[in-house]
DNA sequence: TGTGATGATGTTAACGCCAACATCAGGCGC
DNA sequence: GCGCCTGATGTTGGCGTTAACATCATCACA
C-alpha cells in the first residue's frame, strides 16, 4: 500500500486547470455546456499531467465496469481463436474491455472460469464454449447479464450468434453429390460438441432426404490425429468422406496416403472451416468456410445493443461458403 | 446510474452477522487473528446474501489493480496462442486477472492497444509481439511496470523469456548435416519479425561454421501461403530446405508436389515449432518442438516475483527439441 | 431596472473497500 | 488487585470518480 504510485488524479488536474475537479470530470466526458477556453485549459493541463482516469474509481462511482467477459476454450483452434480476436477487437472498439479466460471443458474449470468472471463484476458474456457440459454449467450461473452464444449451437434466439451449420452441411453434401457421389460417410467431431452434433444431424437428415446409403459414422475429437485414427475404420464402400473440419481431413488424407489411397482420384473427402492450411495440404482441401470473425463481430454488436437497451441486430445465422479446391472428384468405379 | 443493481456490500454482510464490515473485510483477507465463530458467522452471511466482493472499491482502496496486460498478435497462430492460453491460466492462478489486446503489427495499431492497456493501470504486461515495431513502440510507452517478453527475441535479461532460438536452429541444420546434406536452403520469416532474424541469423552462423555452401535466402511471412511462393523459387541445387516455420513448408511441400519433386526423396524439408498438423502432412513434417505454453507460464512467473518483489525464477532459455518425423532423408544425387 | 430563465461552474455526498488507529475485554506478573 | 500487554474487534478517513444539487453570473424581456 504504501508504496504504490498514484498518478495526478482529477483535482490535480483541476488546479493546474483552475477549475474544480467537476469541471474535468465534464470535460472528460464530452459534456456539452462547457465554454471552449475552459476545456481547452483543462485539456492542456491533462496533457501538461499525463492525467489518466481511474478506471477502478470510474467504476466503482458509476456502478459499472465496463468489462465483458470471455469464455474460450484452451485449444488453440482456428475458429474459436480467430472469433475470440474479433470479439476483443469490437469490444475495445465499443470502449469495454474483454476479460478473458480460457478453459477447459470440463465442469469443474468452466465453473471456476464463470465464478472469476462473475467475480469481476462483468456487464456481459460472450460464450465461446463448444460443449453441452459448458452450457449446462453457464446456465446454473444464471445471471442478469445479457450472454452471447457463439459457436455453440445453441439456440437461444438472439442470443445465439454462429454461422448455419445446416446449410453448410447441405452444401458440402450437395456439392459431393452433384460430382457423382452416393456413398458417403462422415467423420464426426466429438459427441459432447454441441456443433458436431449439428453438423451430425444436418448430415443424416440430408442423407435421408436425398435417400443415399447410410454408413456408419466415425466419431473424431476434432484433432488431426484423430482424423488419421479414423483413416483405419473408413468404409470401403465409401466413395467420398464428409469431415467435420479441415484438421481430421488432414489425418486422414495422411492415413490413406500410407495406405497407397489417393485423394481424390481413389476417394473424395471434403472438410469444414477453411483453416489457412486447407489450401496447401496435398491435394487442397475443398472445404466449407465459416466467417469466424464475423461471428465474433456480431456477437458483440449483440451485447452492445442490449446494454444500451437499443434495438438488437438481426442474428440469423451467417451463410457457410463452399470453396472448391481439388480433394473432391467424380467416383473413380 | 439509476437503473444499476448493486449487490450486497461489506456492511450488509457485516449487519447479517452481527459484526462490522472490517472483520468481513479482515475474514475475506484471511486476516489471522479471528475467532473461529466469527469466522464462521461471516462466512456464513456472505454465502446466504450471495455477497462477492467489489473488485473496483478494493482497488480504489488498494491502489492495485490486480491486472496484467497481454499484448498479443492477432493471427491465430499456434504458438503465440498457446503461450496466450498458458498466460492467461497462470496469471488466473495468480490471482491477477489478465487483460489481453490482440494488435496488427503496425506502430498505430499497437500504440492503441499499449494505451488501452496503461488506461486500465495494468500492473505488468506480457508483451507477445513479435516485430521490432512493436518492441519500439513499447519502449515509447517505458512504464513503472515489470514487462516481460515473450517470443520476441528481445534479449533484456531477466524480462525475455524464450525457446533458445539459436540451439534450435543448430539442432536442425546438425540433423540435416548428418543425414548427409550440405546445399541447404533457408526459408526466412517476415524481416521484421524479430524471431525470423533471430533464426535466420543462427542459421547463416551455423552454415559458416560447418563451412557449408551459401544458398540464396527467401523471404516468406510465416504463412503456408507464402511457403507454397517459395517453391518457385527454390535453389534447384538445394538438397534439403530449412522452414521458418512449420506452415511454410507446409505449403513448400504442396508446391514441391506439384512439380513433381517428392520430399524426402528429392530434396528434404525440415520445419519449425512443431504444431499439431506437423505429425499429419504427406510425409510428416520432421521439426524443431518449442515448449510455448512453457513459455507463457514462466513469464508470468517472472512477472508475479518482481511484483511480490521476490528474486526471479531463472529465465535461460527453454532448449528446443528435434521432433523426427520423415521429411528429411539423405540427399539423392 | 428588476425578475426569471439559462448557461457555466462549483460543492457535496456517495460508491465499497482497506488501512490505520481506537477500543475493549481478558490474562498475566508482581 | 492493579497496571499492562495482547488479541479481537470496532471506528474513522480516505482512495478518485460521478451524480445531484447549489451557486452565480449573464442576458432577455417586461
Amino acid at each position: 500500500m504504501a508504496n504504490v504510485v498514484r498518478g495526478p488524479s482529477m483535482h490535480d488536474v483541476a488546479a493546474r486547470a483552475g477549475v474544480s475537479h467537476q469541471t474535468v470530470s465534464r470535460v472528460l466526458n464530452g459534456f456539452e455546456g462547457i465554454r471552449p477556453g475552459t476545456r481547452e485549459r483543462v485539456l492542456a493541463a491533462i496533457a501538461d499531467l499525463g492525467y489518466r482516469r481511474n478506471v477502478a474509481a470510474r467504476s466503482l462511482a458509476t456502478g459499472r465496469s465496463q468489462a465483458v467477459g470471455v469464455l474460450i476454450p484452451n485449444t488453440p483452434d482456428f475458429g474459436p481463436t480467430s472469433s475470440f480476436f474479433a470479439v476483443e477487437r469490437a469490444l475495445r472498439d465499443a470502449g469495454f474491455q474483454a476479460l478473458s479466460t480460457a478453459t477447459a471443458n470440463d465442469a469443474e474449470s468452466v465453473d471456476e472460469a464463470l465464478d472469476f468472471l462473475f467475480g469481476r463484476s462483468i456487464e456481459a458474456l460472450v460464450l465461446m464454449a463448444p460443449t453441452r457440459a459448458v452450457l449446462h454449467q453457464a446456465d446454473a450461473h444464471a445471471s442478469a447479464v445479457p450472454v452471447a452464444y457463439l459457436l455453440t449451437g445453441d439456440e437461444r434466439k438472439p442470443w445465439s450468434i454462429s454461422v448455419d451449420q445446416g446449410q453448410g452441411v447441405r452444401l458440402a453434401i450437395e456439392h459431393l453429390v452433384a460430382m457423382g457421389h452416393t456413398r458417403i460417410q462422415h467423420i464426426a467431431g466429438p459427441a459432447d460438441a454441441t456443433e458436431a452434433q449439428l453438423r451430425q444431424n444436418a448430415f443424416v437428415a440430408e442423407i435421408m432426404r436425398l435417400r443415399l446409403p447410410r454408413l456408419p459414422m466415425i466419431e473424431g475429437d476434432w484433432s488431426a490425429q484423430s482424423g488419421f485414427d479414423a483413416g483405419s475404420q473408413l468404409d470401403p464402400s465409401a466413395t467420398a468422406v464428409f469431415c467435420g473440419n479441415d484438421q481430421m481431413a488432414l489425418g486422414l488424407i495422411h492415413a490413406l496416403g500410407l495406405r497407397g489411397i489417393d485423394v481424390p482420384r481413389d476417394i473424395s473427402l471434403i472438410g469444414f472451416d477453411d483453416i489457412p492450411e486447407a489450401a496447401h495440404t496435398l491435394p487442397p482441401l475443398t472445404t466449407i468456410r465459416q466467417d469466424f470473425a464475423r461471428v465474433g463481430a456480431l456477437a458483440v454488436s449483440v451485447l452492445v445493443a442490449a446494454l444500451a437497451g437499443e434495438e438488437l441486430p438481426d442474428t440469423t445465422p451467417l451463410p457457410a461458403e463452399l470453396i472448391v479446391r481439388e480433394s473432391v472428384a467424380a467416383p473413380s468405379a
